[in-house]
DNA sequence: TCGTTTTTCTAGAACGATCTAGTAGAACGA
DNA sequence: TCGTTCTACTAGATCGTTCTAGAAAAACGA
């Protein structure tokens, strides 16, 4: 926009009020159209843009965009196929409503003070993807009074998520590979502080992550008798199943079945196996959680989610004012696939 | 937060002005650290969470965001790997600078008025992402007078972009397949219009999309004698590359070689050649552009640009003020696989 | 013809912050 | 002691809109 040129310009080279140029581009029937024919070219010539997003949003208080908080590094978002499904269901419905998605990050660094991004975010509402409840993001955006839907389930009625039954979907793959003969487990998990660091094998209470924690409750519920350990090769990527299980492979003390907590661990998993010329189903059980599309490509047993969904549900629960339901459980699917077979009898 | 508190409220509360509430926030030199700390804390209490985004927006000239622009539907974004790539290079600088990521969805309907997601957009400047030139959501930012930093190569000397040189690239490929012996190919072209109808056949004007066009060139520059058609399925996307192949498999004409000119749509039509038992690199060579991470798994010769990179590069020259060059220029590189190999002798 | 409704436009106050310019007092140096 | 610099804070304008309330003119009904 040419610089200096603002509503008060256009509408002083037109001869009318500010009010009625703010009109002619929001309220096209609060005037006649030869004025506000009249109106747009002349801003036109004028080099003005329409009106500051910044202004409109402060005065409407509509900005015209819904955030979207991930736990970890943005980046990450990114290399998570599971996160790039529910933002394209999610990218589907803000499109539909003219509205804008903003990605926001969060180093921890810079919670202080006003320079973080998710104060400063100029948004409507937000979508919490897969964050644990203390999160800082969160807290700033409760602070805020910004209207939230969360890919988790929460125990409060009030609160607005579309998520799916986690016990029961553990549940389907625990009776599985109870059927199976499998007892003796190691569970791939998510977790950040293990990072850059060797592999660690955790308790249940260390986990933190609720959806963890669910998943792996629904796996003991139908495996009663089963030993059950939990290992971490870092936060959720293929990278760090495949160092875990690389762990676990070379260890003393194999398992007879290795579930990875998202596909993407359990993809790493079934890696670290090839390497070591184990195949999948045959001589070690893997298995995921999620059905990304690598994971049909691979052949791994999975209990889907419909991912694209979840995104779509949670944009119309965010943007849909009819939406009446607000929250939402969506249904999961074992899928049986070549990497699940039956244990090894010894 | 709490409806009605603002930093005037606080100010009054604590007893000082509003200008030292708001350097409590932004500029916490300017004040004394008693001072601050008795701020901050008298904030919490009366449950204000910082200054509005808007509002500081609006005074201060800085968002804390950029956008990005794409073409097409935004959902499409998160289906092509590429986008994905670039999108998660972008977001790794977008993140060291505290800034939020914008995704600006546009759907030509609702250009005219001020209710587009462009115009709307609260950013400090904008990615463009592999979008030509005539782009509506272009000319608005162009008008918005907002910073850009296209991913394709601009005449002007005054445009930033960072892009690789798309002739040679093509050549690269071109060379390859012409040192195979194939004088009959097939280019699979990423096109609009053709979505949802029939594959059609076009020439070289009506492809429009100007990386496309260099590409084009680039085979043709190291295949001079070879017959190059142009097919499309439809946008950039693994199904139109399956359905243009299809279609051109099926026809009474079958080249020798299928280049798409982006590897999902030669991943589509390497799918398309294994449903009719056909394989890729000896029954027919088939090569892509990118070198997406399943191209590697699939076999797919290609040429690999650097997407991440690309994305980073994008993000600093946006964000990083002591970046002096904003014409990028990367390199390409020949990857050969099972995909490629001789021509047929007839 | 006259009152009533509808259409079209406007004045002026918000919205909630940050910026510029400046003041009062403390600290300093000689 | 006095001028100077520094620190800590403030008044008031300003960013560019949209909103509320209402006025003037036009159209309408009887």
């Amino acid at each position: 926009m040419a610089p200096g040129v603002t509503l008060k310009t256009v509408a002083q080279a037109v001869g009318v009020s500010p009010s009625t140029v703010s009109n002619a581009y929001n309220k096209p029937d609060q005037l006649s159209a030869a004025l506000r024919e009249r109106i747009l070219s002349t801003a036109q010539e004028l080099g003005y843009a329409g009106p500051d997003a910044s202004a409109r949003a402060l005065r409407s208080g509509k900005a015209g965009a819904v955030g979207v908080l991930f736990t970890d590094k943005l980046a990450y978002a990114f290399s998570d196929p599971y996160a790039v499904g529910f933002l394209a269901g999610l990218a589907e419905v803000a499109e539909e409503f003219a509205t804008s998605l903003l990605l926001m990050p969060l180093s921890s660094t810079d919670i202080q003070g006003g320079t973080n991004a998710v104060q400063q975010a100029a948004i409507d509402a937000a979508a919490i993807f897969c964050v644990a409840g203390a999160h800082p993001g969160l807290d700033i955006l409760r602070a805020r009074n910004i209207p939230m839907v969360s890919t988790d389930r929460g125990d409060h009625p009030d609160l607005s998520w579309v998520a799916i039954d986690e016990v029961e979907a553990a549940a389907k793959l625990g009776k599985h590979l109870a059927r199976l003969g499998h007892r003796d487990i190691v569970v791939l998990v998510d977790n950040a502080k293990a990072a850059g660091t060797q592999p660690v094998e955790m308790t249940l209470d260390e986990v933190g992550y609720t959806d963890c924690e669910l998943r792996i409750r629904g796996l003991q519920k139908e495996m009663p008798d089963a030993r059950i350990r939990l290992v971490s090769g870092g936060h959720n990527a293929f990278s760090s199943g495949l160092i875990g299980a690389e762990w676990v492979l070379d260890s003393q003390d194999r398992p007879t079945a290795i579930v990875g907590l998202s596909d993407v661990l359990a993809l790493g998993a079934m890696e670290a196996m090839k390497a070591r010329g184990l195949v999948p189903g045959r001589d070690l059980t893997v298995a995921g959680f999620d059905d990304i599309p690598q994971a049909e490509t691979a052949g791994l047993t999975t209990v889907r989610q419909p991912i694209k969904d979840k995104g779509r549900a949670v944009g119309r629960v965010l943007l849909d004012p009819s939406v009446e339901d607000r929250q939402i459980l969506l249904p999961t699917e074992l899928v049986v696939r070549a990497s699940s077979g039956p244990a090894p009898r010894n």
